[in-house]
Order: structure tokens, then C-alpha cells, then sequence
DNA sequence: GTTACTTTGGTTAGCGTCTAAACTAAGTGC
DNA sequence: GCACTTAGTTTAGACGCTAACCAAAGTAAC
């Protein structure tokens, strides 16, 4: 951290997302988009509260609170929920955020299944649908997969309409790098150049809706920022146990994305001459699967859920190799994990998906290799925990990549 | 890159560095500084320009370019420069950034010397000192060192102010963990929990001036951003070759600074169990020396500087051993950078210092290693580049992260 | 019950900043 | 000298924040 001795508040400052080199110009609507932000957080976070509250909180003038909630009312993404009788003065009518009036959806493709997922604003779930590929995985062309997951994303909009939501948005979440809605080079789906995001947008083309495609660890990561109990704003990095060994890595609020977008690859990671075991080979969820059960059909596969589950009774039962398997892989795990703790500094680093059900014999092997392998262990080491969020937290990141939107100030349009 | 099928111009967002949890309110001052800054950069960007083509190409309105530029110009940060004749209609007057009001202080630490440096505002040098620490590197204890850097500190301030510019800030280029102007943990430098900006502060205090501390590779980052002849806002990171082994990572035009600030720590990369040999052995400029010039006082290697040039004559006359233990050091530099390369994916890795000097035969070898382990060479790889700063990109960086400030429009306050 | 006090939240006047449009300035071309 | 073009300033207006005032709605004391 950079310490500054001058004195002055700290002083907000202008950032422009899209266009890196020459910054945007500022005016009206960008004050008070920030404005709008700062109320909708200071809600988020500290939950439902007055607005002399608010104001006195943000620092924001009691006149400009009155105006910004007035708007957000106005677009119910507040509402009033009663009198809070305080013991002395005039009882202040508390706030509090409404989520009620709009939705996103967020889809996660996987080799063998697809899970659709919509969330409204107050983070309530509407509607979680998991369906096999049957028969035909994803692996076995992309044609297909893309027919259905445009299909369940236009039918999971339906849904979320006829329950009174406004869909601002849909995402979909895939393993591997992802660039401008294309599918780049996706290994665990077998997929390459793949323009997801454009046969989506063509199918789903609606006023106002926003259509994207992400990896899914950095997705989960945003998940995992909003609705796994964090502090707001932390430094957290999320690590996929499924589908294939990526990072979301949240750094100064945000996601980091990198030149192109294909940050976080840490299956890749390998030191050593070419074909030298990568982390995947070592920490991997599926070639731990593959040497602790050998006996499973390896076709059987492609779902790993039964496999870790099986897993799991294993060294809950306290089968030796099982929990030896277990051990090594949370060993290799952790120095995987200590390159990004050294690289980009986490608070926590999430263990997610099956690494998570895994969590109680992985983690301490890991915890003591990330020890190990870090400069000021105490001081630049990260915290290593098990993710809360399940196997659909990506899909979950996904809809909510567009809800963070609004708390960001970016307030829907109205129609 | 996540792809936003929605329409409405890309909207400048509000931001706050200092403090993450809750975002700050914004106002209209918020609003002037980011159109100054906007002004500012296009002119760094663009070069020199009239107030009609700046307006026409920032959006801003005609108006407000030219109070923001009589704002500018009653500060002394920008210049009127005569007339330029168009072919048709009325001359235009043109406006150049002037750089000659203000300046900012760079200090490096390094464990035999101490450099300092000063840049104005247009980023001319006004100042470069360079001290040994005489018969007492900084190794031996941190007390003499500090008492050192603090006396040329306040010798350089008074230098620049004698040559009529006011010093905006002075900052310390440290290798190592940087934590509030605490030196954390710095192996190159034997220090830890060093209060050097403390001391710093204590002995400079002055009203305006900005004292801070902070790592080398990431100064030498910002440095390369704006002094690199890069396009602006690339995503890049600067990798140390003297002094340890660190990254700077500037992703989306600021500085990865990471919850505690200790990021770019690629020296301890490794994997393997506890022992196995880091990047720092397998890539190091030391360990390099070491190995290739066994014949070299081990005490002289507080300075690297002339056993690496003499290993560039080595090289340069077809010494074959040379050249094999270069090509080694690039190979593993290409494993160690390939895992940055996968995790943050920058567009460019910029090889400092020694690394600069030894890029002839490091670079091939440790190109071929980069694209060999990242996932799609062709659009994740990034590409590597020679730093064409020399070795004191650090103390560049530390002097230009103040002159950063004004183009972010936070201009000097006027006394 | 009346009065004083406290706190909430709305209203009003004023200020700073951006924008659009009109206007002045200063050149070229015929 | 007049039309045309481009540069930069002036002016009126819109917008959003702020400070100060005011009304609303309660408690506490008498």
C-alpha cells in the first residue's frame, strides 16, 4: 500500500471500464450515478436504515439523500418498510432495498450439464434448473449445446417474467477463455472459437436486456464477493474445483480481467521443461478422482459429483489411501495456491465446487504448503477457506454480474 | 473481456482507492477534476492541440474546454505555443502540457547505493544522483541507511526547488514488502519492519509534500506505463532484474497493489515440496553470475552491474558456456513468466535492469518457454520486451507516481 | 394538557459545472 | 469587399449538490 502523508480527503475519482486509453468525460449524470451507488451499497451493507441515517453515514447532504431515495423508490429499488421508534425525537421511516421489481439470469455450461439460475435484486433465488446433456455432452460438438442453452436461457426468461421481474440481463457462465461473447478455447467443453454470446444475443434480442458470456471462475469469484459472507470490498481470489483448475481473482473491488480476459489459468501453471506435470495433473479434482477410484467408469466421468461424493465417505470412514490421496492433493494445491498469493496478493483465497466438499482433508495440507511457500506468512499469506456457495455458484455470479451493475449506479432504464 | 449486448454510451464510474468498503460521494468537484484530467491526458497522449480538436475528440462541449484549459493554464500545467495555420478558416492557438512548475522526487534503494532522481511535470530530468553507500551497504544495518536517504532526500528537495520548481512528492523505491511506509521484509536489503516513511516524513515535513514508500517493481511499472513509449493504459507488468526478483502488474491502468500491498513476489515461485529451488535460484541475475563467473568475489556482488557486463562480452564473443547459462536462465524466466502470464495475463512483460542488458540471449529462449506454457500462445501468451529505462526505472517510477496524481486531476493545491 | 426539546425529513435559495446556441474573432478564396 | 470556414468566448439554462430553514412527529418535564 501506498502511503500518502499529504492531508485532503480522499477524493473520488473517475474510471472508464470500456475504453482504457483515453478516459471518458464526466458530468451530471455520472455524479449522480455515483450517488445513487453509494446509497444502494450503504444499504447493501449495512442493511435497512433511515435516511438521516444514510446521510449522516456517507457523508451525503440530508436534502441530496432525500432526492436520491425519492428516485430509487421511484424505480422500486427501495421501498419503505415502516417507522423505527427511536427513544427520543421524530420516528424515521426506515429503507430498505427492494428486490422485487427486477431479475438476471445466469447459465453454467458444463461437459455433461447445464444449470440456468435467476436471482432478483435482493439476492432472493427465483429459479434454479439443472439439465443433463443427455446423451449428447458438449464435448461431442458445440452445435447442439449452444441450440440448448439458448433455449433454456429463453425459457428461463419467460419464467422470471411471468413472476412479475424485470430480466435486466443474462450471462453465461463457461469454463476457459473467453473473449468479446467467443468462446475462445474452452478444453474441459472441447471447445474453440465458439460465438455463444452472438448466436444468444440473435435469439434473445429484447430492449434492455444485457447479454454476455464470462469464464466462469471470475464469475464465481463476483458470486462469492456479493453472497459468501465477505466483508464488502475484500481482496478475495475463487479457485474451481470442477470443470476444469481456474482462479476469479477480485482485486480493488473488481474483477480482473487482464489484456484480452484470460487471466486466473492456473491448471496451466507448471515449472519445469514442457510436459512437466501441470497443477491440474497434480491438484486436480478429476486425476484424484481417476487414482483414488480406479475402478469407475471412466466414462462415467464427465459428472464428478458422484465420484467426490464417494470420495468423501471414503475418508470420512478414515480409508487410509483415500486420505493420503487427499492429503497430497491439497499439498500440491497449496503450492499452486502460493504462487497466486504471491502474485497477486489475496486476502482469501475460496476454495470452490468439489475442492469445497472436500475441503475438510484438502485444506490443511494446502494451508501449510501456502505457509511454507510465502514470503511473510503471517503478513502476505492468504486465508484459505471453503466456498458456501455450491456447484452453482458461477451461474450465480453470472446473474449477478448484471445486478452489481445497479449497485454500481447504473440504474435500468425506464420503459 | 465480457461482452455487453445492452446499448448506452460507456459511462464513466466512480472510484475510490483509499478507502474499499464504502464508496464515496461524489460532487461536482469530482466532476471538474476528471475533465482536467481528461484534458491533461489527451495532451500527453496526443501531443500539443487546440482547444477546438480537444473538444472535438474528448466529447467535452466547446465551453468547457476552455474554462478547464484557463484553469490549467493559471496553474502553469499547460502553455499556450503560438498559432497553427490551417489551411481554411480561423488559426488555431495551440496548448502544449508545461511541465516547468512542478516536479517529484524519486529515491532507489538498492543494497549497495542509493540513486535519486527528479522529473518535472513534461517528464524532463532535472536531477540524477547516484551515492555508494560507502564501506556500509545497507545490508549491515537500516539505521545508517535511513539517516542516508533521508539526507539526500532533503538535499534533492532543495536542489529541485533551487532550480524553481515545487516539489509535489517524494517517494522510496524499496525492494521487497511495503507495507504504510513500512519496509515489511526485504531480503535483498537484510531489513524488516523498517519505519522509513516515518523518518521520512519527520524530516521533510513540509506542507504539499507527498512522502511515501513503496515496492521497486511496481514504481518501475508505472514508470514503464508512462515513460515506456507503450500505448496508454496496457495492461503490463515490469519484472526487476537486479536487487531480487519481482513484478510490477499495472492491469487496468492502475497498479495491482493487492490486499496488503505485497504483490509480484514471482522470486519465491515454485512448486514442488518445501527446499525445491525458486525462481530466484533457477532465474535470478545473481545466481546467474555465480554460475557462469566462478571466479568472482563473492563480496563484490553487492553490485551486479559490472560482473553482468562482463558476462555480456562473454556472450557477445560466442563464449559458449555464457550463452548455454543465458539461454538456462531464459528458459526457467520463461516458465516462472508463464505463470504470470496465465494468472493476470498482461499484453506486455517488460525484463528490467540487468535483464534489459542481457535481453539478446535471454529473450529467445525464454519466448519459446512463455508460449509453450500458456493456454493459447497466440492470443493468451503476452509478448516480452527489453526495458529501455536502464536501472533506474524504479526511481522514475517513484518520482512519476506523484506527477500520476495531476493527470488523474488532482492538481496541486495553489498556495 | 401544555410547553420545551429532539430528531426526521422536506423545502428553498444559492452555487458550481456542464451544455447548447449565439456571437465575436480571424483567417482564406473569389 | 463579401461569402465562407474555423476558433474560441459569452450567455442563458439545466442539473445536482449544499446549507439553512421549516414543518412533522415524537418524548420529557411540569
Amino acid at each position: 500500500m501506498i502511503q500518502r502523508g499529504g492531508t485532503g480527503r480522499p477524493r473520488a475519482e473517475l474510471d472508464v471500464k470500456t475504453t482504457k486509453a483515453e478516459p471518458q468525460p464526466a458530468d451530471f449524470a455520472d455524479v449522480r450515478a455515483t450517488n445513487l451507488a453509494v446509497v444502494l451499497r450503504h444499504l447493501r451493507v449495512n442493511g435497512p436504515s433511515s435516511r438521516a441515517s444514510i446521510a449522516a453515514s456517507t457523508g451525503l447532504n440530508k436534502a441530496t439523500v432525500s432526492s436520491l431515495t425519492s428516485d430509487l423508490i421511484g424505480q422500486r429499488l427501495l421501498r419503505e418498510t415502516g417507522l423505527s421508534g427511536n427513544r427520543i425525537g421524530r420516528p424515521s421511516t426506515v429503507l430498505a432495498l427492494d428486490g422485487s421489481a427486477y431479475a438476471a439470469i445466469g447459465l453454467q455450461v458444463a461437459a455433461d450439464s447445464l444449470t440456468a439460475l435467476a436471482v432478483d435484486f435482493a439476492g432472493d433465488r427465483l429459479l434454479l434448473w439443472h439439465r443433463a446433456f443427455d446423451g449428447e455432452p458438449a464435448t461431442t460438438g458445440a452445435g447442439r449445446a449452444v441450440t440448448a442453452i439458448t433455449a433454456l436461457a429463453q425459457r428461463a426468461a419467460v419464467r422470471v417474467r411471468q413472476q412479475g421481474r424485470r430480466v435486466l440481463g443474462l450471462t453465461v457462465a463457461v469454463p476457459g477463455l473467453v473473449e468479446d461473447g467467443t468462446v475462445r478455447l474452452s478444453p474441459p467443453l472441447g471447445w474453440s472459437d465458439v460465438d455463444l454470446g452472438g448466436r444468444l444475443a440473435g435469439s434473445l434480442r429484447q430492449p434492455g436486456l444485457d447479454v454476455a458470456v464470462a469464464n466462469h471462475a471470475g464469475l464465481a469469484a463476483l458470486a462469492e464477493l456479493r453472497h459468501g459472507g465477505h466483508p464488502a470490498g475484500l481482496d478475495l481470489t475463487y479457485v474451481t474445483g470442477a470443470a476444469g483448475l481456474e482462479a476469479g481473482i477480485v482485486a480493488d473491488g473488481r474483477l480482473l480481467l487482464g489484456a484480452r480476459g484470460f487471466t486466473g489459468q492456473i491448471g496451466r501453471f507448471a515449472l519445469g521443461p514442457a510436459g512437466s506435470p501441470t497443477l491440474q495433473d497434480l491438484a486436480g479434482i478429476e486425476p484424484l478422482v481417476r487414482r483414488t477410484l480406479p475402478d469407475v467408469d471412466p466414462e462415467a466421468l464427465t459428472d464428478l459429483g458422484p465420484a467426490v461424493e464417494q470420495l468423501a465417505v471414503l475418508a470420512r470412514s478414515g480409508d487410509a489411501g483415500a486420505v493420503a490421496a487427499l492429503r497430497d492433493t491439497g499439498c500440491h494445491l497449496g503450492q499452486g495456491l502460493a504462487l497466486v498469493a504471491n502474485l497477486v496478493n489475496p486476502e482469501v483465497i475460496v476454495l470452490g465446487d468439489h475442492y469445497a466438499s472436500l475441503a475438510e482433508w484438502i485444506v490443511p495440507a494446502a494451508e501449510a504448503e501456502l505457509a511454507r511457500h510465502t514470503l511473510a506468512p503471517a503478513a502476505g499469506g492468504a486465508r484459505l477457506v471453503a466456498s458456501a456457495l455450491g456447484r452453482h455458484a458461477a451461474a450465480l455470479g453470472a446473474a449477478v454480474s448484471h445486478l452489481d451493475r445497479i449497485d454500481t449506479g447504473h440504474l435500468p432504464e425506464t420503459r
